[in-house]
DNA sequence: TTAGTTACTAAACGTTGTTCACAAAAAAGA
DNA sequence: TCTTTTTTGTGAACAACGTTTAGTAACTAA
């Protein structure tokens, strides 16, 4: 009776070896190399097998996208350790275009692939993403408090704001912008910030 | 000898009529529905003719951007008729917006799927997008000339709103915003562009 | 009429994600 | 221990996809 929860911790197990196989081959060879077959290849078992302990890829990605998200939140943390909310405001916009830059396939995953949306069945699940843009909305707020930025709606500042850097990265990763050459991009990502801030803030 | 050109006309008749089946597939059945064998069933040919007229399937969804493009752009036009450049500007983020709600599949294939752009050999056939952000850079220049927006580069404000806009849209149509219910987002639409000319216009 | 070019297609290739009938192994019950 | 049931894994297949190739049919030119 007690192999019960040996059994669980078995199908844990093997469910984190998928990911992992998911994880080095999307870091490794991209994303267009995640395939179920190459993840049943790399853990050594048959595609079939891996249909035992997720439902389709779509799950796999989105489980992937769990792990792109709590990078973000960990990168986010420095930002504690700034006080003024303005400087904050601008250093947060900075590690999430860098963020993506850096790692764009995973923020690709992230923000604009549709695959594992469909693996989301209700808003609910939204626990990983709402805790990166609770960052980005408490600086917000900060700002206004301390009349840095003069906004009505904090709610709309904030997306805006996300959208703003969504926007630049989203255009960059999906070559959308052919009038900037890439070794332009991180100077035209500063360009942005330097432009928000200062047409943004008051003091 | 004449048949010559009659040849090259029957030539570019079947281009047209596979460009006519794509777009009827994708305007009534969605992206994912336009596949080559569909397109062949719909002109009633062999899949393999379409290759006969097409390089490949990327090519042919390049054309199909290119018809969004032109959509966008005729949307434009009525800017024209507004004299103040501020007003001028939110009617031209208004429009662009409106068009990517109206039209999401044909705003994504024009700026964020990836299959398209790899038809692309050169930066140089970028002509269709460049028409229309010619639009808003000029608007952006009347603006800083008249006043309105106090920016030091004009190319790097006019990149920051496009990047806002299509950063808005982009993570509705992608389905990245679950703090936002479907049915606020044209609110929030609005709201944004009330954010963004009150802060950042002078007059 | 014949030789040569062009237009077209059936069939196949190599991929996908996914399902299902079946075998092997492990666990539970007698 | 023996038998029954449940779990775990797989080979082979299905239905799609984009694309290529070998070969046929039709038109053109001499």
């Amino acid at each position: 009776m007690g192999s019960a929860e040996r059994k669980e911790r078995e199908k844990h197990e093997m469910r984190e070896m998928i990911l992992a196989a998911a994880k080095k081959l999307f870091i490794k060879e991209g994303f267009e190399h995640v395939t179920i077959r190459r993840i049943a290849e790399e853990i050594e078992y048959s595609p079939a097998t891996v249909y035992l302990y997720f439902a389709d890829k779509d799950t796999i990605l989105c489980a992937l996208q769990e792990l792109g998200f709590r990078d973000l939140f960990k990168r986010q943390q420095v930002l504690s350790a700034i006080k003024n909310p303005a400087e904050k405001l601008r250093a947060c916009g900075k590690i999430y275009m860098n963020f993506a830059m850096e790692n764009q396939e995973w923020y690709d995953l992230m923000f604009i692939m549709r695959a594992p949306m469909k693996a989301f069945e209700s808003p609910a699940d939204w626990n990983l993403g709402k805790d990166t843009y609770e960052v980005l909305q408490s600086i917000i707020i900060d700002c206004i408090d301390q009349g840095y930025l003069k906004a009505k709606d904090p709610q709309i500042a904030c997306f805006s704001l996300w959208s703003l850097m969504h926007g630049v990265v989203s255009i960059f990763i999906r070559d959308r912008a052919p009038m900037i050459p890439k070794e332009h991009q991180e100077q035209v990502i500063n360009g942005i910030l330097d432009f928000t801030m200062s047409e943004l803030l008051d003091k």
